[in-house]
DNA sequence: TACATTACTGACTCCAAAGTAAGTTACGCA
DNA sequence: TGCGTAACTTACTTTGGAGTCAGTAATGTA
């Protein structure tokens, strides 16, 4: 209980890891409290230096939630997008296979923060809402809409709008991203994410009619 | 051009129109920037008041944010609840009028802004968020179930999880209201919201999968 | 037209958080 | 073991916006 005769310093030099830790510190008080409301003391408490040591990494606070941004994304970009090319077999288990796996890879993870975070501040820095848009959305949409083309190349798809259908599929996983960083005091029944993210690609490959009624659409919709 | 003699008084008495003219300008600039960075200055200037006669009709700064969020979606309710009762009629038809409708009435207005705002904002104001989640949330959620209890009940659809359905359906839904308000610089083709959700829609009903190659989907999250 | 009332203004205080810089301590190296 | 460097701390200054209040002017009333 008592403390005995300490030897270790009151603090460390480690200047290598500091960035990283101040960036993961920031992410988690950004995607909680926003970008004004969070506080640069705070952030350096939670890695556990000063606030001046936050300064000798990055110049100011816009600054270190840009770094916040762009270095957590960055890693993940690219991987995802060879599947397409390689995969072999039906488009519905490509499909299925690339919804759950993004979120094994990124909305199971802090970087799903990042959406609300954009979302919530994009009006603010313009500038990184555009690399935002740029750099995640428009990739994620692209390669969708691939996947979306080989279904109908293939015959296994029928004839949809891939640009509007990419958009509708998109949207409840960036939803499903940010409803694990909001109301999460309020969630009476938390709904798995696995099993809403199946469900969902269900829904999306079976609709919900019942097949011996169902008739193909009239599809008034496929303006492209 | 040159101004002749104006007896126009330096500012009117208007203690009625005030309290709403406050409302709509804060709404206007906490979906914009957020609430914390927010200046009171520049609502009040946006009303067309100093800063001095906010305070004459709000509190303090969270007061006028829980009045922007409380008075702006107080009178949306009930609506939209009593359609599923009366309706006669193909589920698919109802199901495609209520998302149409609540579209024109909720999402393509100011109040989608409030959307974006309580997502980002909801961490900060616990008790707040959890209005949002009883009145809005669950108020839709709960009517949409319905819908779809309805559809099965009559043999409409097949055999789906309302929960988590429900869920995935409104998911894009409220994307589509945020889109409106975060990235509003970066969308290279803008996306019309009703060919969206007409398109959405049809996913829903129809799915994906080619109907000659269609089977029943094995369900393995049918959980509840 | 003078007066009373009160909606409204704007300059003020105050505080919290951004940003700074002089001082302190860890640690590599002779 | 002592010295020099620089990583880090701490106490400071600055800034900007929330909140206040004494004063001003619009308007109803006699």
């Amino acid at each position: 209980m008592s403390t005995p005769i300490e030897n270790k310093p009151r603090w460390e030099r480690r200047k290598e890891d500091r960035p990283q830790e101040l960036l993961a510190a920031a992410l988690d008080l950004f995607v909680d409290k926003g970008f004004a409301a969070t506080r640069l003391t705070d952030v350096a408490a939670r890695a556990g230096v000063s606030k001046g040591t936050l300064y000798l990494y990055f110049t100011n606070k816009e600054d270190l939630f840009k770094a916040v941004v762009r270095e957590n994304l960055l890693p993940v970009l690219g991987d995802a997008e060879a599947l397409p090319d390689t995969f072999e077999g039906h488009s519905a288990d490509l499909f299925r296979n690339i919804m759950l796996g993004w979120w094994q890879r990124i909305g199971d993870t802090k970087l799903s923060g990042i959406t609300k975070l954009m979302m919530a501040e994009s009006g603010n820095f313009p500038e990184l809402a555009q690399f935002y848009h740029q750099e995640i959305i428009l990739r994620g949409t692209t390669m969708l809409a691939r996947i979306l083309e080989r279904g109908m190349a293939r015959g296994e798809f029928r004839q949809i709008d891939p640009h509007l259908t990419t958009q509708a599929i998109i949207a409840p996983t960036l939803m499903l991203m940010m409803s694990q960083h909001a109301f999460s005091n309020c969630q009476t029944k938390p709904v798995s994410p696995l099993d809403y993210l199946n469900n969902f690609v269900d829904l999306c490959l079976y609709g919900m009619l019942r097949q011996d009624t169902v008739t193909e659409p009239t599809q008034t919709t496929l303006s492209c």
